[in-house]
DNA sequence: TCCGTGCCTTGACCTAGATCAACACAATTA
DNA sequence: TAATTGTGTTGATCTAGGTCAAGGCACGGA
């Protein structure tokens, strides 16, 4: 039953209001974990707030049951409720274009904040969407102006967070507008690791959650450039691929290819 | 001595304070004109606002005189204090890449707010330049988040502005990631003129007054494809091109050409 | 008036990456 | 076990847009 109100979720376009409902459902039944417990506090949105704090933000937040592969947790065009914190897993946003074209906006790691788009027009402009089972936490939109209110810290966090993702957006703009395909790839991979090092994983050696394709989309490139470019820098010892499977060897000689733009 | 001390500030690194310094100085000579008598209120921050709610904002907004063509408002590192609202004229922000090139990452018109990149880091992460004679009001950010939390019609504005910048920023990603030559720049003559439709300005007939280099940057294409493809729609007679003087022609084929993206 | 100097335009190439096509290799299903 | 489907790799070609080079036109200074 609840496995199939989720695939209701992942196909109904106005599906918003249903999982909400859901995420909030299921706190009840004590599947959670508290924000001051959470092993990501320290990066996501309780950043900076004081014990008593977070207790406030705990109130409001929603924890969901983990997403499928491929499930969306918004959809374009859907009333804007929540932002939404990725607990575990990994998502990608992505919009499509009027000529039916996909791109993919961004990729989602633990401890960031999705759905910031859709707080200026009162509705999403991006789908979210899990690229393996993942879970997030849902943070009602106007809840959080409330708090704010009171938690200075927090609204200076959020504001922070907002603007960073501003920062983000540009240094992409940057890196699709002057890069070749090679520093495309290298970039990406660094701030990949980087992201994972955030959250104590090992920024050397990963598991891509996404496919070629996508990350080609990501970058403006094809797959076969992705793929053609992933098996040059193996063939320089810069890395070892073996499918999803990433090793970085030499970090430095790819932060050069990179034009350290990150 | 008013004039060194603005082309001090337009060569010296950390200048922001001293403009700042000057914008207040000259808020005392009589020189401004009030937020709830500006042409531009229903655009820029007031908007939603009550008459008695812009009073307050007018208290701590600083208005400038005008700046020169290629003068900063502030720089890449600089510390971030303020935003800025442009009130005449017209200026573009850009980043440089760490092998020293330029990146453009927008184009500001009246009633536009620049500067919300520097929020996260208290750093700004864009220069900001006059792209011919322009005028802006410094908006210091820790009074206008004091100010928010007593009005809430403006933190909500405001994080509305936040939020469409990154929609508006991931739209140019879309464009820059699978955009052709002529999709890109009809894209960005569509842009620019409903941009000048909300100031109720001519949409179809206009100067720009950013040049071709800075165009090509923005949308990473070199100064001769955009104007070959100037050229080519002007053959097309979907615009009519004299030097910076635009005129557009046929907007419906102008739509179509950029693939209806805006 | 003449001479820069800065843009802009146009033409003739050239190359990075797209496109097309074939194949490899799991993982899934029959 | 074979057939199927999804995903990734690799090679051969093509092309949009970059690069290089030349020239035009407007504006400012002497």
């Amino acid at each position: 039953m609840d496995g199939q109100a989720v695939k209701v979720s992942a196909t109904k376009v106005s599906a918003i209001k249903v999982s909400d409902a859901l995420l909030e459902a299921r706190c009840t039944h004590g599947y959670q974990v508290s924000c001051s417990n959470c092993r990501l506090g320290a990066m996501c949105l309780p950043l900076a707030l004081k014990r008593e704090e977070i207790d406030e933000l705990e109130f409001i937040v929603k924890r969901g049951q983990p997403l499928q592969r491929g499930e969306h947790v918004f959809r374009e065009n859907d009333p804007f409720h929540s932002i939404y914190a990725v607990r575990s897993g990994s998502l990608k946003s992505y919009r499509t274009t009027p000529d039916g074209q996909e791109q993919v906006t961004g990729f989602f790691l633990p401890g960031e904040i999705a759905g910031l788009d859709g707080i200026g027009t009162n509705t999403h402009l991006s789908s979210l969407l899990a690229l393996e089972t993942a879970s997030v936490c849902a943070i009602p939109f106007n809840s959080l102006e409330l708090l704010g209110k009171e938690l200075p810290h927090l609204q200076r966090h959020f504001l922070r967070l907002m603007s960073r993702e501003i920062a983000e957006d540009q240094q992409l703009i940057t890196l699709l507008s002057k890069g070749t395909a090679d520093q495309k790839v290298a970039s990406f991979l660094l701030g990949i690791s980087s992201r994972l090092a955030r959250q104590d994983l090992s920024p050397t050696s990963f598991r891509l959650s996404m496919s070629r394709v996508e990350i080609g989309n990501y970058l403006g490139l094809t797959v076969e450039t992705v793929s053609r470019v992933f098996s040059k820098l193996q063939k320089q010892f810069v890395l070892a691929v073996d499918n999803k499977e990433i090793e970085l060897s030499d970090c430095d000689r790819l932060r050069e290819i990179a034009g350290i733009v990150d």
